[in-house]
DNA sequence: AAGTATATTGTCAATAATGACAATTAATAA
DNA sequence: TTATTAATTGTCATTATTGACAATATACTT
């Protein structure tokens, strides 16, 4: 007999505004009337469902890692069990394939932060290593002869590159910046061939 | 007969202390309280010698651009005219040179809040750029007869790889993560020894 | 010692942000 | 239609942040 609650549904739009607003304004910018605004609410709904701003913020931490974690399993999903070097690059580095740059943008806040909210720092670890792995798995499957630590530098290079195009996303880059990084990405995987 | 003026030694410790707090707070997070506390001064004293806020902030702005770019002269002073690629990626990579992360940590809070500031966007690309020729530079000495294109995307990569690991300092990375970089790095730059 | 320009601090008003709660509106079932 | 529960909004007190300026202290010169 009661209003149907909205609860779910409202949540996930706060915290979707409240990440977009992190992502453009650091954990510690991103205030309760930018969030509000973004979402297209009045402010005290944020209270409303989400607590106070210390529960807001804790639960926007989570939703960030969640984010980037289930990113890291889609990613994953797309790859296995067959998925080469060439098509993992192309789901990283192709603007076809839909990313959500404010997802490592406001990741990359949270990183930033992680001094002020330390119990952040092994989410935010664990998360990276992840994705690290998802990188890591298709490579060896790809080069299994390849020694462990090479394969190892080849994953958080081919990271970095990755992570790096979507930090400069703001300064709306040129889109030779792109296939650019996307070549290091493929150079790095193909280094792996030689020693096969 | 006055007394003497500490402009510019005070207006340096000032904008030191805000390039600190805008690498830990974000440069919408850092506020006046923050900064003079890191500066060990009152808070007026910001006012005195940078005026209001706005102002303190572009002041802040060009800091962290200056310092970025001097970053980058300085890298450039030690290898020319004769430096390698190995060079390089010993300077960008070993700890024992005293790099300082919070100017790369500012510069990545820039970068995210440039959509609120839309004037540093060109200061930020181009200091980028300049970053970029050096490696540029180095690679192209060592590798004359490389294609201009693959010099272009693993300087990408290497500048990559390099940003990549300071914008993680926060998360207190383990030792490994900066070797693998490194390594990372390195291949990239052998990428170049098969094209000459 | 006195004058002078600057450094430094103290203080208060104005604005922004947050916390908290009351009041109202809306949707559903009986 | 009415009861019930939740959604939504309005509002005010508290705290945080900034702006502005007066007042004092300090170092140097003559």
């Amino acid at each position: 007999m009661p209003r149907p609650s909205l609860k779910d549904q409202r949540s996930e739009q706060i915290l979707d505004a409240y990440l977009t607003c992190v992502s453009r304004f650091g954990l510690e910018g991103a205030t309760q009337e930018h969030v509000a605004t973004e979402a297209g609410v009045k402010r005290p709904i944020l209270r409303h469902y989400l607590g106070n701003k210390d529960q807001m913020t804790g639960a926007l931490i989570s939703h960030v890692v969640d984010r980037f974690a289930r990113a890291t399993t889609a990613l994953q999903d797309a790859l296995e069990p067959t998925g080469t070097p060439a098509d993992l690059i192309d789901l990283l580095f192709d603007k076809s394939v839909p990313n959500d740059p404010r997802v490592m943008l406001a990741y990359q806040s949270l990183v930033t932060s992680v001094a002020n909210h330390p119990s952040m720092r092994q989410p935010l670890v664990n998360s990276l290593e992840q994705f690290f792995e998802v990188i890591e798995a298709v490579l060896k499957r790809a080069f299994p002869n390849a020694p462990a630590d090479q394969i190892r530098a080849v994953s958080q290079g081919i990271s970095a590159t990755y992570v790096n195009l979507d930090s400069l996303t703001p300064l709306n880059p040129p889109e030779v910046w792109r296939a650019e990084l996307k070549q290091a990405a493929t150079i790095l995987a193909a280094s792996l061939e030689a020693t096969a």
